[in-house]
DNA sequence: GAGCACTGC
């Protein structure tokens, strides 16, 4: 027999360009040295800072801030504009007076990691002068602090309590093009702000595809005289090598079996280095993880001198195997990172040399007829395409392989649509009646949402008692609601949870409901898992089970060994710990009772009931056994997360208006609250929940 | 009878 061979053809078009990535290298940023005070370290740093292809245009940058409300950076990968502009800005004096620079990120660790680099370029300790603020973790003076990065969903919480951000003299939105829910809502509130405050400066940190949109949304000129303009573009060239676009010659049957010949190919036939795959979700990962390692076992067999080290990635994987896809492999091995869209935008991996792309995501999709939210494998976007090849290209020029024909490349969407249009909209729309934003329909969205989804949220908030039959917040529930950070449904049953004598569980339950992959269950240890999990399930539902965990956790010290030996999250549970503590406090600001069921179930449910009796299904055709679920997810088949068994009865007592309202209204509506589920009425009954076993 | 892209407050 002979060493596998791949029957994988690809070709590379004659004109295509080195693929583009939108991306500032997180990875160099974090890793950068410590501080250490001397002249020679000074001086480096300040070279540096010259080197970055921004620091041409600084004074250009500067000019155009001067002289417009808002500025369009279209800023490339790795020219500095992250960690540059800010300091510009404050070394010409935008943050005099006590003002302060703000600059959001999508994400957490980018925050920091970004605050930290800045502070140790300006020989400054972190938390003075550069600081950062994301939820639990406040590392900012506010009387200190000049320059301040926060996540976009904190900056929208900040306009909670100073509605004209009136500390901040510029905010820059960072990554702006990757269009999240937060970044959207800053976007729209910032123009709403900036014709209060003329005073106020916004820059867009964008891709060159979107310049233009953003442009158009910010340009308050209606006169048509360019002079007038209120926004200026800028480009800043970026510094990444060029990557090689192959396509296959014919179109692919099967992307996991591609991936797998793509991935022996490029090991038997092209230079060093590692190689990254992306793929559409976990099973993918792990199955194309096990073909690799039975093809690495029958290689090593032919004494092949390049050994193979196959590695997962995906955000439910246990955190110490996360870590290693960034350990280094010796030059003797070739590391094969097998990803989720996770290694898209959240993490950089340095070496990676060759890209494997599926040209498929999974995303977040809405009905807004059914009130389901899923999650669907799409194809992806140019743009995508576009960051995802570029992920070779960071360290050294690279190679992309894409498992689609040219053809089908040019049939994909230019951009991915944004989140605003493809999430359920209550969230949003309770946090911008509690912005004061009366009209949410009437609302500055830069890609505005189907009005039907918008509708679809007003009902509910209006069924839980958020919105008042004006649409106007209530007070006290309405604006209460919005002060948790959490979903609306979930709101509303933690601040009933004291009428119904079960704060200290319900405030436990909605802790945990937060945190993902609560229950670990390694590939080689299916089995063992299961028998750990099963202790904690309970027949009432996975809330209960989960209120289980909680406290069984809190019994044992919270020892990480215990958790290890039960197979659950340590990090996980130790952030419901974190998370309960501060929905504690807000319990507490709004003086909900602190009480206890005393191990009886039935008041728990009636609690969840009052806040998820929207997300009622029934699971038998005699209709006589319901649930409430937290979330549906439509992969294969639907499933429901997070499931507890109620009685039907409830749902009429506990929101009659809701309820009341499909009986009057004609049989269409009433069709319309539970037809989604009578389709796979099969599907739910047997595979709903995560630890509940149903009886029948 | 056995599944879950990724963030964020």
């Amino acid at each position: 027999m002979a060493a596998p061979r791949s029957t994988m053809k690809f070709w590379k078009p004659g004109s295509e360009a080195p693929g583009i990535s939108e991306e500032r290298d997180l990875s160099s940023e974090t890793t950068g040295s410590p501080i250490i005070f001397n002249p020679n370290t000074a001086l480096s740093i300040e070279k540096q800072r010259q080197k970055l292809p921004v620091f041409k245009h600084r004074n250009n940058i500067l000019y155009l801030v001067e002289s417009f409300q808002t500025v369009i950076i279209v800023g490339e990968t790795g020219c500095g504009k992250t960690t540059q502009i800010p300091q510009y800005l404050l070394e010409a004096g935008w943050a005099a007076e006590g003002k302060v620079i703000g600059v959001t990120q999508p994400r957490r660790v980018a925050a920091i990691s970004v605050a930290n680099r800045v502070a140790e370029e300006r020989g400054a300790l972190l938390g003075h002068e550069v600081g950062y603020t994301i939820r639990f973790d406040d590392c900012s003076d506010p009387q200190a602090t000049r320059i301040k990065f926060l996540t976009d969903g904190m900056l929208v919480r900040e306009m909670m309590a100073d509605p004209l951000l009136k500390r901040y003299s510029v905010l820059m939105l960072d990554e702006a093009h990757e269009r999240t829910l937060y970044t959207d809502i800053a976007i729209g509130l910032l123009k709403k702000i900036q014709k209060k405050r003329r005073d106020l400066r916004v820059i867009v940190a964008s891709a060159t595809l979107d310049a233009k949109k953003f442009h158009e949304f910010f340009n308050l000129n209606e006169s048509g005289d360019p002079n007038k303009d209120t926004c200026g573009i800028l480009t800043v060239e970026g510094r990444t090598f060029p990557v090689d676009i192959f396509y296959t010659v014919s179109p692919v049957p099967d992307y996991v079996k591609a991936t797998v010949e793509t991935v022996m190919k490029i090991h038997e036939m092209e230079d060093d280095g590692d190689v990254l795959a992306f793929l559409t979700g976990q099973e993918e990962v792990e199955k194309v993880v096990s073909l690799l390692q039975e093809q690495a076992r029958a290689l090593s067999r032919y004494g092949m001198k390049k050994h193979l080290r196959i590695l997962p990635m995906y955000s439910g994987l246990p955190y110490a195997d996360q870590m290693k896809v960034f350990e280094r492999a010796p030059p003797t091995v070739r590391k094969i990172v097998v990803a989720t869209n996770i290694a898209e935008t959240s993490i950089t991996i340095n070496g990676i040399m060759f890209v494997i792309d599926c040209a498929f995501v999974k995303l977040r999709a809405y009905n807004p007829r059914t009130a389901i939210e899923s999650l669907v494998v799409t194809p992806i976007s140019k743009a995508s395409a576009s960051q995802r090849a570029g992920r070779a290209g960071r360290n050294r020029p690279g190679k992309c392989f894409r498992l689609y024909t040219e053809e089908d490349y040019e049939k994909l969407p230019a951009a991915t649509v944004p989140e605003m249009q493809r999430s359920n909209l209550a969230p949003v729309i309770l946090q911008l009646k509690a912005l004061g934003i009366d009209n949410v329909l009437r609302f500055s969205f830069l890609s505005p949402p189907p009005a039907q989804t918008m509708v679809q949220a007003l009902e509910l908030l209006y069924a839980l008692g958020g919105l008042d039959h004006y649409g106007r917040l209530t007070d006290p529930m309405g604006v209460r609601m919005a002060e948790f950070p959490l979903s609306p449904m979930f709101a509303k049953m933690l601040l009933e949870s004291g009428n119904f004598g079960c704060s200290k569980e319900i405030v436990t339950i909605a802790a945990m409901m937060q945190i993902q992959n609560i229950f670990v269950v390694p590939p080689n240890q299916k089995k063992d898992a299961a028998r750990e999990h099963r202790k904690f399930a309970v027949a009432e539902g996975d809330h209960l089970t989960m209120l289980n965990v909680y406290e069984a956790f809190i019994k044992h010290q919270k020892s990480s060994q215990w958790c290890q030996e039960h197979f659950l999250n340590y990090k996980g549970l130790v952030r419901a710990v974190t998370v309960r503590e501060q929905l504690r406090r807000l319990m507490n600001k709004f003086k909900v009772p602190r009480t206890s069921s005393e191990g009886d179930p039935d008041v728990i449910l009636r609690c969840i009931v009052s806040g998820f009796f929207a997300n009622a299904a029934r699971i038998h055709h005699s209709g006589s056994y319901r649930v409430v679920f937290n979330e549906v997810m439509q992969t294969s088949k639907y499933y429901m997360r997070d499931v507890t068994a109620v009685e039907s009865s409830w749902l009429v007592e506990l929101a009659p208006h809701f309820y009341k309202q499909a009986k009057v209204k004609k049989r269409k509506k009433k069709k319309k609250i539970y037809s989604t589920f009578t389709k796979y009425l099969f599907t739910v009954l047997i595979i709903s929940c995560s630890l509940l076993f149903f009886h029948f």
